[in-house]
DNA sequence: GGGATTATCCAGCAGTCGTTGGATTAGGAG
DNA sequence: CTCCTAATCCAACGACTGCTGGATAATCCC
């Protein structure tokens, strides 16, 4: 491995070298986690010195958050647009809100199926609480609020007090990260498991809230 | 702390060491993952030296899948008595096999209520493959082909070819370690989230097998 | 050109890790 | 009592950990 050129970067350089870490060690992070992945790990997979990581992501601890950070903050824009849309929808009637909830569910599901470390991440959040201060704050919370608008206009003229909306969200959410991990514990592109999944999540959505009001 | 007496245990001699060991041991690896706990917390736990860790439970990975092994073997155990009673329900015909298939999800929301560190333990597991390599065949394999069973049981008649039954299986049963998860990062006893998630999982059921075909 | 600033690496510190060899003590077997 | 076995602890080894002080090099600003 070459050694790396020192000083000052030039002015319109290439990819900088704290992004270059950042996604190193989101990767090895969410393979291993906190404690089995070493700052010479990092470096090594950054082609870079550890003296370099810590320049530029501080502690260890840093560094865990900021790959959080990262990683939840391009899962929160990416489901704010799809909610943008969807709450458009919530004015033209119980029809289109409920479309506009399965829409927003694939979304949600496309969006982990294509980058599974957001859901190795998010397990090992609820598994290190001591370590994650303000993440719900930040990323959780106004999600969960969103869906549970949008199950709530479905359910319009349906009838739903219980289950609590919050329950519903929370379920469906553990559903889709468990097919996540599932996807990632299989050989093979997993074409017909995705597909069966997204089935499974409609008729979910229409059991709770039918379509058709008999 | 004082110092244990060494030398050859007396013949009915009290709990044994090594199941001391063990149960600290699954505590603390249930709550900071492999590699923050050491072996000297696990002795410290235990009240007991390093040394005596070691010549119980040998290395550190053997000790740490003694702890799984155990903690899988009393929910297997569990399952597999609930199992036996759903399966004779299940030539009594549809209604029954319903039935059998609610009970069967309520003993299985009720004993990982009751043991937190289970769900702590299972999830681990998937987030760290490469640590455990027999443990799906003596555990998670018996468990969803039963419930599995008792879903195409319940599905006779009513037409249900799709989605597969293991992925519905897998939702429901990521949904219930997601409803542990969250009881335990709340405060207080949780007796409304306990309530309101039997709600949900019955509904869950009903809305892919409704109990009366129109 | 001459600082000032920034980036990079080397070398090493103090601490913890899992593991082990050996000493000590207690009970069971004869 | 004497031998054997089993249980416990002490002390230490080598390896690895997160972190840092300081040297060096490249660029910017003037």
């Amino acid at each position: 491995m070459p050694r790396r050129r020192p000083g000052r970067p030039r002015r319109g350089d290439q990819r900088p070298t704290r992004d270059l870490v950042l996604a190193a060690a989101t990767a090895l992070f969410a393979e291993r986690g906190f404690d089995a992945v070493g700052l010479r790990d990092v470096a090594a997979a950054a082609g870079v010195d550890v003296a370099t990581v810590a320049h530029h992501t501080g502690t260890k601890a840093e560094l865990y958050d900021a790959c959080f950070a990262r990683v939840f903050a391009a899962e929160r824009e990416v489901l704010e647009a799809a909610g943008e849309r969807a709450r458009t929808a919530l004015a033209s009637g119980r029809a289109e809100a409920l479309r506009a909830l399965h829409d927003l569910v694939d979304v949600f599901v496309d969006f982990l199926e294509d980058r599974p470390e957001t859901t190795a991440l998010w397990l090992r959040r609820w598994l290190e609480p001591h370590r994650h201060a303000d993440l719900d704050q930040r990323y959780a919370a106004p999600l969960y609020a969103l869906v549970e608008e949008l199950l709530a206009a479905a359910a319009a003229g349906g009838a739903l007090v219980e289950p609590a909306p919050h329950v519903t969200v929370r379920s469906l959410v553990w559903a889709v990260h468990g097919h996540v991990v599932a996807l990632a514990a299989q050989d093979g592109s997993g074409a017909r498991e995705r597909r069966e999944f997204r089935t499974f999540v409609h008729r979910f959505l229409d059991g709770l809230y039918p379509p058709a009001t008999p």
